[in-house]
DNA sequence: ATTTATATGTCGCAA
DNA sequence: TTGCGACGTATAAAT
């Protein structure tokens, strides 16, 4: 990993063009060959940045960051360089991540009386030719009920459902098929969708579903 | 802007949690309160980090990074520091763009001819229940278009200007309502779809539109 | 402040 | 390779 801070402009031209005038900045040369321009704000995000595979060219202060895939490139022009270091880091271990929506379907599998009194699971992932569907129930009246899961309830989930709906309503050991949106929070123009489609809106508490869940967080 | 090498092991705990086993990294803390820990790949891409607002808490080899805002927590145990530098990066002067999705629906908008002769727009950004639509049009004939403009065609695009549609042709005012897909390319898939649909696809030159808008870009 | 659409989104997985 | 969905998405625009 390369670290330099020099004063620089930038162009960028690729999916679209942008231009960076002249100013101090954070050059990020990692050993996957990317290349980023940092300002001393936006958080994480560069200001400017070439994804791998690519090639950088130093040539009497111009560096010239070209991808290798794509016509995409990153003229950089060094007016000073203030500081320039290398550092060895060798490969990481990688991180160990808990997800929320794989966590969440699972929770809600293990209680679908969440949706309502007498309801059954009958499968987890039940496939269709379409992909899995992420919870098909029976409702208390022994209604089949598919269920898609989402953290963020938004108008692609609603689309994706209803594929799944059209194809198990053809199911005559399904038909008829009801639908049921559940997520976290469900953004108006989802919400909208769904009702429009007939199909029901459940928004989950995860901390709540967590704490009936998890034995460590009971408080009997 | 501060930049430390140092080998380190973290723990991440909000909307997920996450663990780090320790290993050589770059830290960045940002003037904007950001910090990020960076291993040698990933492009851009932090391994961990936490926006602004936090506060950032060296005690005895333990950085402790909390979120001003929420409970997120960032727990960085130092085990030996390698590199620290500190700079002095001043204000960005910023980065200016061109070429995004809303540039080519003000040009199309003014450039509705773009589409055939006689066109002209009803409106730029037509509400409906579900979103705006990006143009409404009438052809030569006077019958309704809504046009869907994206840098980009994908499926997504088609379904979004499905639902349009679908909806537009509910209004006896409107009805009948035609499609138009317009793109500075579209994907095979998205265009079969839309042919499918009885939707229009059209790839838009985006250099020779701004030539013709652009005064400055005028040969004569 | 909240909601919505965009992003040089990026990333990972499966067909 | 392409398609598709998730992301600690982040971020800007519009209500």
């Amino acid at each position: 990993m390369r670290l330099v801070i020099a004063r620089c402009q930038v162009d960028y031209a690729g999916r679209l063009t942008a231009h960076l005038p002249m100013a101090t900045r954070l050059i990020l040369i990692k050993a996957d060959g990317s290349v980023s321009v940092h300002a001393d704000d936006r958080a994480y995000k560069p200001l400017n940045w070439m994804s791998p595979p690519c090639t950088l060219v130093e040539d009497d202060g111009v560096w010239t960051v070209q991808s290798t895939k794509t016509d995409d490139s990153l003229v950089i022009g060094i007016e000073e360089i203030l500081h320039d270091s290398s550092h060895d880091l060798g490969v990481d271990p990688g991180l160990v991540k808990d997800g929320v929506e794989a966590h969440l379907q699972q929770l809600l599998a293990e209680n679908v009386e969440t949706f309502g009194a007498g309801w059954r699971l009958v499968r987890r992932e039940y496939p269709t030719p379409i992909g899995p569907v992420d919870l098909l129930c029976r409702d208390e009246a022994g209604t089949t009920v598919a269920v898609e899961v989402k953290r963020r309830g938004e108008i692609d989930g609603v689309e994706q459902l209803s594929r799944y709906l059209e194809l198990l309503d053809r199911d005559p050991q399904l038909s008829p098929v009801r639908g049921v949106f559940a997520a976290q929070e469900i953004r108006p123009q989802a919400r909208t969708l769904a009702n429009d489609r007939g199909i029901s809106c459940v928004t989950v508490d995860y901390d709540a579903l967590r704490g009936v869940d998890d034995p460590s967080e009971r408080l009997f």
